[in-house]
DNA sequence: AGTAAATATGCAATCGGTTGCGCATAATAC
DNA sequence: GTATTATGCGCAACCGATTGCATATTTACT
């Protein structure tokens, strides 16, 4: 009586439908499984029963009794961007698949939050992590700790090699490399760049491709044009005021964040500065919005939902390995996409 | 020696630091829970011991044994959309701050997903949801389940006054009234807007704003310039193009949905067609694309940080009392911002 | 008929913490 | 010196589902 009270809750178990139906609990959770040692009969009561007395499965208990949770933990810097968001959902279409769950985590940036979530996502009994790595982490030792403690991880996008980890990429070389030669194609020869001073590989690996393409095709390099900066909507307007103070301005702007070339974009304009013909900009990353603006933004596309998929595939081979040998940490670089609108092109376009 | 093969995780518990010492379970449990009953001693033996080992606290066991997981489910249509993004971010916030862990989970506006979710959340233990409606859902009965098991649930901005749950949302008409109302003190007369077929309230709420403000203001309504669609970029385009080929055409738009508005955008332009002077567009939402675009949109902020905020509190109020008696329902509603950007000033702007 | 083999279910331990209750030993009181 | 109260920790049950092994009941087959 005093258990039944109204406001607590009635907390169905196992035990109640095999009480209803005078079996065992071993029973009732065998015909739930779909256990072929149990009989037809069985299992259709057992299921009605279930049904009858609203049971929920506790997963907390299944995943105690199995040592497996059939959830794997996300990591992203953050979710709203588009990038982040896309590749969150590739992961989760192949993961649903096999009927795991997924959860996601934020670091926003964040180094603490970081640490936090892998200790969190661990204590949680997740599976596996795949993470993408925060802009500010500089030291990798948490994670180090899924390994040691034997679940798998997978990084993407924002990785190091310093760790030993399979980890799926986009070619940024590449990328940022067609994006500067498109440029140059376009007649530009003071190309200006944005990135990051921050230890991620993307962005040093897109400024890598920017000196060589201008390297390649014997365009100057000058060290007054390469702005170091967080990469946000205000950064890119503060580092394009600083290059429209130069004495020799540039004649295009390559930013490794679609959001720095959006706040160069919005300078210029402002200061009635014509776009391309003027100053041409590019970005990186095929944010939505890049189609937006006036003119609409030449970036590169990372093939997001893509890398979602292969991410997860890579994961769970080493899920499915990681019982008897370790799978070799491998890497998977995908081939970015450049593409070309308004911001960039001085020609009038070939219509094909 | 077979347990301890390589490759195969240490697993270290509470009864490994246990034995170390030489105490019971019992007392390294305490310890770590830093219970008064253990002496300081034997916490700091305990926690070196702990670290020494590597241990790492199993929460599904802890979980099982109390009953909750100290995990809340977040249920959104989308986790890239900037409203959603800030929302959870927001309900982050609170929770952290009360030692709570957050899942995302994503419904994509399916509504078997949705279901689903819904399923695998109290399965998996949360010990509350908060989720704002799918587009696509019109039948509620699976957001009366948690409260069955009796699982405090709160929704958020997508809700429907069908269920006995409290709710945070922003005045929705209120918004559009302003909206419309600013359109007409534009000089506008003939007003388009683009809402949806959905039963979600908050497009219902739109249309109403719209529509009274119009009587307000002794604009004639006129019914083919009510468009519906799903108020996305391509469904804005589409809309738009229809309204063009009006015998007599809108000379303003307003759409419940940013999206909407900026596909509507980019036909004007793409059609020679001058925004506002011809035609003003407005959308709603406050998305960042909004102040990208040229001319950056007018637009109706909806304070999603702090709508986050308000509805973690609202779920905590809830969660403290769902131990004894039940709180009523309660709607919080949350006054918007509008925000007058060029896509709808046609005079020269105050310059303040 | 008798035994092997298949079928259907029960028993009890287990996963890793948590916690009410009880039992020492030590400290304080009268 | 005995009674009283703290203090510190151990014992064992418990959360709910899973599963190896044992048992009971049929069916099959020689």
């Amino acid at each position: 009586m005093a258990s039944n009270k109204m406001g607590s809750k009635p907390k169905v178990t196992i035990h109640h439908i095999a009480e209803k139906l005078n079996i065992t609990a071993s029973t009732v959770s065998r015909a739930l499984n779909d256990n072929p040692r149990i009989s037809e009969v069985t299992k259709k009561a057992v299921l009605k029963a279930a049904k009858q007395l609203n049971y929920q499965p506790n997963n907390i208990a299944a995943a105690l009794r199995n040592g497996k949770s059939y959830i794997i933990g996300i990591i992203v810097p953050t979710a709203d961007r588009a990038f982040f968001a896309s590749v969150v959902r590739g992961i989760e279409e192949i993961a649903n698949k096999l009927h795991y769950k997924v959860i996601i985590c934020q670091s926003y940036d964040n180094y603490e939050k970081e640490v936090q979530t892998i200790d969190a996502l661990l204590s949680a009994r997740v599976d596996g992590i795949i993470a993408s790595i925060g802009k500010n982490t500089e030291n990798f030792d948490h994670y180090k700790r899924p390994q040691e403690k034997g679940i798998p991880l997978v990084l993407f996008d924002r990785t190091t090699d310093a760790l030993e980890v399979s980890q799926v990429v986009i070619d940024d070389y590449l990328g940022a490399y067609k994006v500067v030669e498109h440029l140059i194609q376009q007649g530009c020869r003071r190309i200006a760049h944005f990135t990051s001073p921050k230890k991620v590989s993307v962005f040093k690996e897109r400024l890598r491709g920017y000196m060589d393409a201008l390297r390649d095709y014997e365009v100057p390099f000058s060290e007054e044009l390469v702005i170091k900066s967080n990469l946000q909507l205000e950064d890119g307007r503060a580092s394009m005021e600083q290059l429209l103070g130069l004495a020799e301005r540039p004649d295009a702007v390559f930013s490794a964040s679609d959001y720095g070339a959006m706040g160069a974009l919005q300078v210029l304009k402002e200061n009635g500065i014509k776009v391309p013909h003027e100053i041409a900009v590019a970005g990186f990353g095929n944010e939505p919005f890049t189609s937006f603006s006036d003119p609409a933004l030449t970036t590169v596309d990372q093939f997001s939902l893509t890398m979602g998929r292969i991410t997860a595939e890579l994961f769970f081979e080493h899920f499915k390995a990681s019982a008897d040998k370790k799978l070799v940490p491998q890497k998977t670089v995908l081939k970015p996409e450049l593409i070309i609108r308004g911001s960039t092109l001085r020609n009038a376009p070939p219509k094909k």
